[in-house]
DNA sequence: CTGTTAGCGCATTCAA
DNA sequence: TTGAATGCGCTAACAG
């Protein structure tokens, strides 16, 4: 079987010559087998098969002009996210055929250059959320190929998807202020990122113009969420609350844990919920209401739409929106449901 | 931006032209701007910046023979554990300029032919455990590029790296026995994976010949978890246990959930412990005792050895193994440590 | 230091 | 149904 020693290469001529045809059926074969009849096909892929012959792929984007693959930029991989969405988004793009090449902005310096190399390797581009370029640089990048974003700054012009945020957010405080708490407070920072700004939003619209205390600013992480715990327990706020609305899981999540753990009653004394329905949410006790998105979805639609516009669908600046689903468990005072675990609606299992 | 609008291409050329040199001094500000004299360079650069001229990488790639790419496949990203791994793994490939190609094994269908389409876009490719190709197939893509394994079956006589297991294991079973258990039972499918394999082995090594129970069947899921807990709230098993020791902290947060929530003291009837540290294990009462293994770095070996063997470096049949860390927390039956989150000695923060 | 030129491996006309 | 020829955009000798 191994004909081909390590040091020689082989190209369609190599598989060409073996099987006495032209390069020119050999490629057929690969991209358009019913154009090369029967019995050439089959004495082609013979010899495919016993020079194990692998395409080379540059070769084939510089002809076909089309790389059949998309680029995805990330800030990280941090918390069932980002996973999931990249889960979503890799299912879709394989099924086209096209590969993904991912991109993490996490603590990269020279990200223009990164993504300009990127740029040069793709038939499209996903950016996520704000990946720190100009608005100018962007826009560079759209005139060359499609760009699509996620959660990312609506003004900026371009198509993109993202989970609904306001409405919900705005829900979410509605329950809890039909609990009777009324000295609720936002934890996380709105200046931050777009989707904690409209969830903050919609906590505000909740209010229905009642005074609002200023957000507790916190990054979406752990560390901060003790933090802010501590304030509290300190009773270093402004103001005493009686409800705490955290910009995602994570702060809510540590935020509980450190409440609990310092003497408070969650949710008798202060709720908490959360936002994204992370796995630990589930497990804790209090189990935490949260909002659960459909992350997965949101992968697959934006890999979907790029697909279109690689294929030539003309493009626009729609902002495509998707639906998110209240959680409500107990840390916001409802009463233990049935069982443990309590479900994920979303999650398919 | 119709299919074949006349986005007119910007290549070397017309950026030699603007600047007023040949391609080669372009492409050469590109490649090593030293060999360039200042003011060429100052020209060049800006043709390229007016232009807004990216480099079109398969050409790049044809040319100068290399991609400039890894192939990571693994079979999902469910959980943190491959997030992380993929973290680990596309920092220090990106360090060297070389991007990553993911590839989801997950529901794939033609998993030969997508492997084999990868292995044209790639200098070299990694392989997560089991990748469910034959090992004539691997040995082919190895006689084309070089080929690491990550966790993937040892006998297949390549190149690979991996967390330790069956020390581990054993240590932690010791110490089980250490609290004066003494019917402990092994959660997970042996037979499923090398990981778990390896740590049953542990398991039962660290009974010292003594009778040990054969392992409950089990994959690495919640669900699993759940059922495993049900059999033995409903007595439904073989002998009665006082110690779980669980393939990983899914299986192990399920069980000990669901155990907690039948009436079941934990650690008091019985103890259960987990694999891998992730994020709930933190969070749940009693706190999941656990071993930590540091994935992020296990990606970052791997992708530092693909570079050196992708700049040439003679390959071997090594298997690398990092060492990994007991995390005791309660569910063993230790006392409770100081203060809540009992922290995770691997992660940084 | 810079220009000329010849491929890299493949897809794709155009003829036959 | 097949083959010959052209070019995709770039890098890398080799000259100058």
């Amino acid at each position: 079987m191994a004909t081909a020693s390590p040091h020689e290469r082989v190209t369609v001529y190599t598989v060409a010559e073996r099987a006495g045809v032209s390069v020119a059926t050999v490629s057929r074969v690969l991209q358009a087998p019913h154009l090369v009849r029967e019995k050439t096909r089959a004495t082609v892929l013979q010899a495919i098969d016993d020079l194990d012959y692998v395409p080379h792929g540059a070769a084939r984007s510089l002809a076909s002009r089309q790389h059949e693959a998309h680029g995805l930029v990330l800030p990280e991989l941090g918390g069932p996210y980002y996973s999931e969405l990249l889960m979503g988004y890799e299912s879709v793009a394989a099924e086209a055929g096209h590969s993904v090449i991912l991109l993490l902005t996490d603590g990269k310096t020279s990200l223009d250059l990164q993504l300009r190399r990127m740029a040069g390797n793709v038939d499209g581009l996903v950016l996520m959320g704000d990946v720190g370029m100009s608005s100018a640089a962007i826009a560079a990048l759209r005139r060359r190929i499609p760009v699509l974003g996620l959660t990312g700054p609506s003004h900026d012009g371009y198509e993109s998807f993202s989970t609904e945020n306001t409405a919900s957010a705005e829900q979410l405080t509605r329950h809890l202020l039909g609990h009777g708490r009324s000295r609720l407070a936002f934890v996380g920072s709105p200046s931050l990122a777009r989707d904690v700004r409209e969830r903050h939003t919609g906590f505000v619209a909740a209010h229905d113009g009642a005074p609002v205390a200023d957000p507790i600013e916190a990054e979406l992480r752990e560390r901060d969420g003790r933090r802010v715990a501590e304030l509290i327990l300190a009773g270093a706020l402004d103001t005493d609350v009686d409800a705490l609305v955290c910009a995602n899981d994570e702060l809510a999540l540590a935020v509980l844990d450190r409440l609990v753990d310092g003497g408070v009653k969650v949710p008798g004394d202060i709720a908490v919920v959360g936002w994204d329905d992370v796995m630990t949410a589930r497990y804790v006790r209090p189990a935490l209401t949260t909002v659960a998105q459909p992350v997965r979805d949101l992968g697959a639609a934006a890999a979907a739409r790029m697909r279109e516009l690689i294929a030539g669908a003309p493009g626009n600046t729609h902002e495509h929106t998707l639906p998110t689903t209240l959680v409500i468990r107990e840390s916001c005072g409802c009463p233990a449901g049935q069982g443990s675990l309590h479900p994920s609606p979303d999650k398919k299992e």
